[in-house]
DNA sequence: GTGAAAGCGCTAACAT
DNA sequence: ATGTTAGCGCTTTCAC
């Protein structure tokens, strides 16, 4: 297997070629207080004139720390990672673990043997945390994470009595507003593509679907409802489903903006008129909900806050032995566009 | 920052518990030979009691290796991440790499900041080495983790005269023989949508293409050619533009299966059909190629081949202080399908 | 075949 | 403010 550069300067080597000891060197690569400024720098010179990078390793051993946190990616169906959603997930916790000095990364962990894999990664000390995305309602990485001492922050939760800390989005109140705004513009007959319904997410949209209808007196028939796994194609097919069944729809709630794009496709084809026929309403607000012919109203999911507050959750953790779990729902908010 | 679980077993603990030396605990750990099969039993047991797994920053310290690789993306617009092309590639090497039993960690590296990062990463020890993929052609990134000692290999060249070890396709010859095949068709006015210019891999495919057009006592014409950034969209715009300028046009050659449906669509709208007007040919041959009516005839690279390929080279320049860069170039498949 | 001992390069607690 | 020291948990000789 492979040895890392041999010649590579120590810290000892640093320490001498500086004329100080062990512990200043180590201090200034630190960034600790209470060192002289001109020994600090006569100790970064040497630092430079030796190209010394300090051995992770041995920092891990010696400080009992990784200074890294594994994004962990269980989708099986990877596809679902080209989704904007999972890249701007992304983008937001780079940007969060940025000032922290930790190194994000990305594994996949697609089949048993994977999971394996990455749980002795991960009590083996080589990461510090494991943030979760896209986790499955049965699936239990999260209760062996946990189990084996680890600091674990969800993105969603799992059920409804999810107890290892999440970040979530108000679904059940997303959906809610969504056809609150086109009941209170006089629609009437609104339908919905939820998301893949064994996923908690999916379910949390339906619902709050339902609860609106019966909050105005509708009721929520199970015709009215179709299920897609979140792509363009499925909302394609779940659309033209609905418009079959029922002709006299006027209102649609979508379970993402790439769902919502192939519904108005579906109605596009059936030859309605969007939004004077049907209002569209998708979750999620990419460049897609904004580049459809008519941009689409959508349900907003803060996914930058989204980013902050699991890696908040997750340092906390880290910090200090967590007596207990933290659950972060972030408020939806409705993006009204002329499609509603 | 982070503690590790205190209370873990460490490997000393394990031999007491099985009564013998550490030694022996670690000969079992590493599957070394010459252990007695009942000692090794019995360590075994002890381990399985104890719940013992290894400190990995120990182990990275004293055997100085880290059991990791990464794979960097340095693809500034991840969109492109979206691709099949990339899951397809994960997968490759992820396969590759399971039975090595290093870890693969997937690292993003979109500014001159996290490049910084990750350099100190890598020369920190924490991975063995770095596979590259969809390096820009100006991009000094595998130079200095080369100048660092790192294992690099990178997935395709960033020039004609890339030193550093690659894995690369047959581009040339792969746009070429797709040429050469839609000639023998008899189409003559055969038009090319390529990938960005900036990349070499995008240059080779044109120039296969122009040397096939050649070959044949044809002239490839600048305005036969239109460039795309590989999404769906661009290929629909170059398409449109195609066949603006060129309404005879007879035989297309797109930079991917995205290209090629979005190609396809801009064909249908202006009324043209496929494939008794118009042939198209893509490069790759993902489930979109083979979904798209008419199924697109393409070049395939052998994906499956390319991950172990690129695996096999790090792995050996790992092992051993490597005084040659190596270089592969894959052999390219023409896929006919009815479209061409 | 197995145990004992010497590091790997760093941090942190303790001296000074 | 700085030097010194004792580990962190493992791999790897080297004896036995």
């Amino acid at each position: 297997m492979g040895r890392r550069r041999p010649g590579a300067p120590t810290l000892e080597e640093v320490a001498a070629h500086a004329g100080v000891g062990r512990g200043t060197v180590s201090r200034v690569i630190n960034n600790a207080a209470g060192v002289k400024e001109s020994t600090r720098r006569a100790v970064q010179q040497a630092i430079q004139e030796l190209g010394y990078v300090p051995n992770l390793a041995a920092r891990s051993l010696a400080g009992q720390r990784a200074d890294a946190v594994a994004l962990v990616l269980t989708e099986p169906d990877w596809r679902q990672f080209a989704e904007p959603f999972f890249s701007e997930i992304v983008r937001s916790l780079g940007d969060a673990l940025a000032d922290t000095g930790m190194q994000l990364l990305l594994t996949l962990v697609r089949s048993d043997a994977e999971r394996q894999r990455f749980l002795e990664f991960a009590r083996g000390g080589r990461v510090d945390g494991a943030l979760l995305v896209s986790v499955h309602d049965g699936d239990l990485l999260p209760d062996m994470l946990v189990e084996a001492g680890l600091p674990t922050v969800l993105l969603g939760r799992r059920s409804g009595d999810e107890y290892v800390s999440y970040v979530d989005a108000d679904n059940v109140g997303g959906a809610r507003s969504a056809v609150s705004h086109l009941l209170k513009r006089g629609r009437r007959a609104i339908a919905t593509v939820t998301g893949p319904l064994d996923m908690h997410v999916a379910q949390c949209r339906l619902r709050g679907y339902q609860e609106a209808l019966a909050m105005a007196g509708l009721r929520g028939e199970p015709s009215w409802v179709a299920e897609s796994d979140f792509t363009e194609e499925s909302g394609r097919r779940a659309m033209a489903e609905l418009i079959e069944r029922h002709p006299e729809i006027d209102g649609v709630i979508a379970a993402s903006d790439t769902t919502a794009a192939g519904a108005l496709q579906a109605l596009h084809a059936a030859g309605r008129r969007v939004p004077e026929d049907v209002a569209v309403i998708g979750f999620d607000d990419f460049p897609l909900a904004q580049q459809t012919k008519p941009r689409l109203t959508t349900v907003r999911q803060p996914l930058e806050e989204i980013g902050r507050a699991m890696v908040r959750l997750l340092l906390e953790e880290v910090e200090e032995p967590a007596v207990a779990w933290h659950h972060v729902i972030l408020r939806t908010e409705l993006v009204v566009r002329e499609s509603a």
